[in-house]
DNA sequence: GTTGACCTTGCCATAATGGTAAGGTTTAGC
DNA sequence: GCTAAACCTTACCATTATGGCAAGGTCAAC
């Protein structure tokens, strides 16, 4: 028995917000649902399984724009697992960049913060060196 | 002798773009500068330094706002450096929670991708995982 | 005097999400 | 049957920081 459950009880299902849903099928992440007389959106087992495949993609911090991607090899049966792999590995590399990027600026900031008294005078280091030209 | 750059000079010294320049004007994060009779912005010196500071924190990650803040403190000469080091603690904070989630999605997606054979067929545990309503 | 390299303003776009407003629908209670 | 609460609909605006483009004015060099 497919139940069609309302966009609300979707998005609970989902972890996904009302909101958003309906952003996904206006950016054409996902085709329209049929609606009720009174134009409600239902969403069937399969597409909330669809709803669920994006959020735990945007857990994993894929973009929307690769969650398309992912949602059309996931569509296609004669996909390569190559072209996934391909997806995932290019998005691990982005973190890892993204993590060096913050841990540069954590190790600068900690430098800068560390030297600075922080009491109610105001000789500050951290001003001094932000004035730096360097 | 106080120098006077147009606009582009002052991008090149600063390391900020003229486009950001001029934004960063009309925030109000830099009051107007003087400006030739045909309307060109002319940066001094002091306006340079105030620049470069921009850019070093921009630089360390610091969101706009608090650039503002630390701006008004660098020019109030009666602050308390403890103001300045509370923005900077919040701001390292903030990031060691960035590098903490990105961390968490790293580990999620090596796991999923290193259980990925990436070949042609369309076996693929990546996509297996993200279907699972888990 | 023309050309190229500047400058000006203003508008639009990005990415992902949230808010709000104005209005229709459904359901539960009385 | 009527009303109120809790839904749903669309449409528009806001966020953050940055870039692009267009139409036009200016300046310097040749």
């Amino acid at each position: 028995m497919a139940s069609l459950l309302t966009i609300g009880d979707a998005a609970k299902v989902s972890g996904l917000s009302a909101k958003m849903i309906r952003h996904y099928e206006q950016l054409g992440l996902l085709r329209k649902t049929t609606r009720t007389a009174a134009g409600y959106r239902l969403y069937n087992s399969e597409q909330i399984n669809q709803l669920c495949f994006i959020h735990q993609a945007r857990e994993l911090g894929f973009s929307l724009q690769d969650i398309q991607s992912l949602l059309q090899l996931w569509r296609d049966p004669k996909r390569e697992s190559r072209a996934v792999k391909q997806l995932a590995e290019q998005h691990r590399a982005e973190i890892s960049a993204k993590i060096a990027e913050l841990q540069h600026m954590q190790h600068l900031l900690s430098t800068l913060a560390d030297s600075c008294r922080g009491d109610g005078s105001p000789q500050c280091h951290i001003l001094q060196q932000l004035a730096k030209s360097e």
